[in-house]
DNA sequence: CGTAGCCTTGACCGCCCTCAAATTATGTGG
DNA sequence: CCACATAATTTGAGGGCGGTCAAGGCTACG
């Protein structure tokens, strides 16, 4: 096993980092904490949680779901390295929903104590685990909004940018893109459609030169363009906006598939042309 | 006015009490907390939140809500006496949305250190208020359940379920029914239905004798009915379901439409004419 | 008694679901 | 490296839930 600060492990180190900078101490205290023993989960497993310890995803994707009466999988948060599986607020004995992995997924245990401990310790570190908490409430209620009125592909673009800007926090992105580990259904079961549907929205992404999930990997085309469509502002995320340095990398023409501007959106017509080198 | 301690205004002890039982002091406390100045506010206007203040609801009903790019209106939560308006958890600063009364209200506005030092002082308050806060996350992830597997009826019996088991909490209601005054546009902004649809809706739970909303007072003919078909469980409420004794008093049947299995049948349904029995 | 807002009802239409089949990845053993 | 089996994605056709538009009825209130 890597050391405990191989960069692939230190992902809660890092979501810290999106919201400040840490001191010496601080980052010590943080790396010390997810000093414990780790476990490989293979995906499509679940996950469930004891009582007193927090379960910290160090790498790969995991998701909070739950199955209705008509045995249909809904998927109510993406948990993305840095994430905390279990937490007060999210208790799955009380809410009844569960934990389950969507790739191979390696996932800390930390004991309860060691979080309250540091916070104690380092007064802005436990504010800012409160601020975690209340992202992920703000997320889900973003979540309620993007189901309630959006449409099939301002749902998607919406749920794109909010990974994309994620894994970015966790250091997880390269310029225009990120691996992304997931079935076309599990995006299908956390946006509310079937995956016939989202195969063609997919598409129509695609041939709008906005994005393309391909092989477990998202390249953004035009993220610009993307966060318009799905009328996306990442204030309820809580940080500051891509702090993580983004070379403009111009998508190279191979690349790109066949121009097609479905007339259906008048909206996208123009935005896309050109791909030249956005800032980000 | 009436006295501080008028059943009226004693809303966030009776949901206190909702969860385990109050001491002589913890009452108390409770109850002087909320002695401060209130202001009634008209149905329609919209609740701008200090800073360092808890804004309490004592009577009325409110939301929280977002105004959509298509100048749609979506309610992201209600809020019935004894919520608070605003928290640490939910700051429409950050969130960005807003907070409108749906009625008239009476609201007080609570200095945020008094919260805290009654939590300082009593233990077991301050463990309740966090367990509010997790209600609150908890319906939230419930109501994006609601818009993800449950079709327009079904929808609406979980959000009559809802609303009456939280008006319970707070002796809102009757054996059978409760004071909701509530527009149809209200339930189809937080449904995420058309006005139309919210009407056909409701006619449909009127004729298959389930529930009826009329003139502002619910009454549910049959309750247990009702969650079967919502698929209800009031777990997340973090409740003892129905604490408050509830007398099995038959509906009596001039109050009932005429039956009807299924919408097949165009039957005229001017039977509840009388608004006669309207059980207190 | 008249006006305005709310609710109801009907007609039509579109987004997305379901079913079904073809095509393409992914993985495994020879 | 290839053949095969399995899973995942793509594409087409048809249908239903619920949206929009529009008109009429009901309630509330001045």
């Amino acid at each position: 096993m890597v050391s405990d600060s191989h960069p692939l492990f230190s992902a809660l180190c890092r979501r810290f980092e999106s919201r400040l900078a840490l001191s010496q101490q601080e980052a010590h205290a943080v790396r010390s904490l997810t000093a414990v023993p780790r476990r490989l989960l293979p995906p499509g497993s679940s996950l469930d949680v004891e009582p007193r310890r927090c379960e910290l995803l160090l790498s790969g994707l995991a998701c909070r779901y739950t199955t209705s009466r008509s045995g249909r999988r809904q998927i109510i948060a993406y948990l993305v390295p840095g994430d905390f599986c279990s937490s007060d607020i999210c208790d799955p004995k009380v809410l009844g929903y569960q934990i389950g992995t969507l790739s191979a997924v390696m996932i800390a245990s930390l004991p309860r104590e060691g979080l309250t401990q540091i916070g104690a310790r380092f007064p802005r570190l436990s504010a800012t685990l409160q601020d975690f908490t209340v992202a992920e409430a703000a997320t889900t209620t973003q979540w309620l909004l993007n189901l309630g009125q959006r449409d099939a592909l301002e749902r998607t673009s919406h749920l794109l940018c909010e990974l994309f800007i994620r894994l970015n926090c966790v250091g997880l992105t390269s310029a225009n893109g990120c691996e992304l580990p997931l079935k076309q259904t599990d995006l299908a079961d956390a946006l509310v459609m079937s995956p016939v549907h989202m195969s063609r929205t997919l598409m129509k992404l695609r041939r709008l030169r906005l994005a393309h999930l391909l092989h477990k990997w998202l390249t953004l085309y035009d993220f610009e363009e993307l966060k318009t469509v799905a009328g996306f502002t990442p204030t309820y995320l809580g940080i500051r906006e891509l702090p993580r340095a983004m070379p403009a990398i111009p998508v190279s023409a191979p690349t790109l598939p066949p121009r097609e501007d479905t007339g259906a959106r008048p909206l996208l017509a123009s935005g896309a042309g050109g791909g030249s080198g956005r800032p980000c």
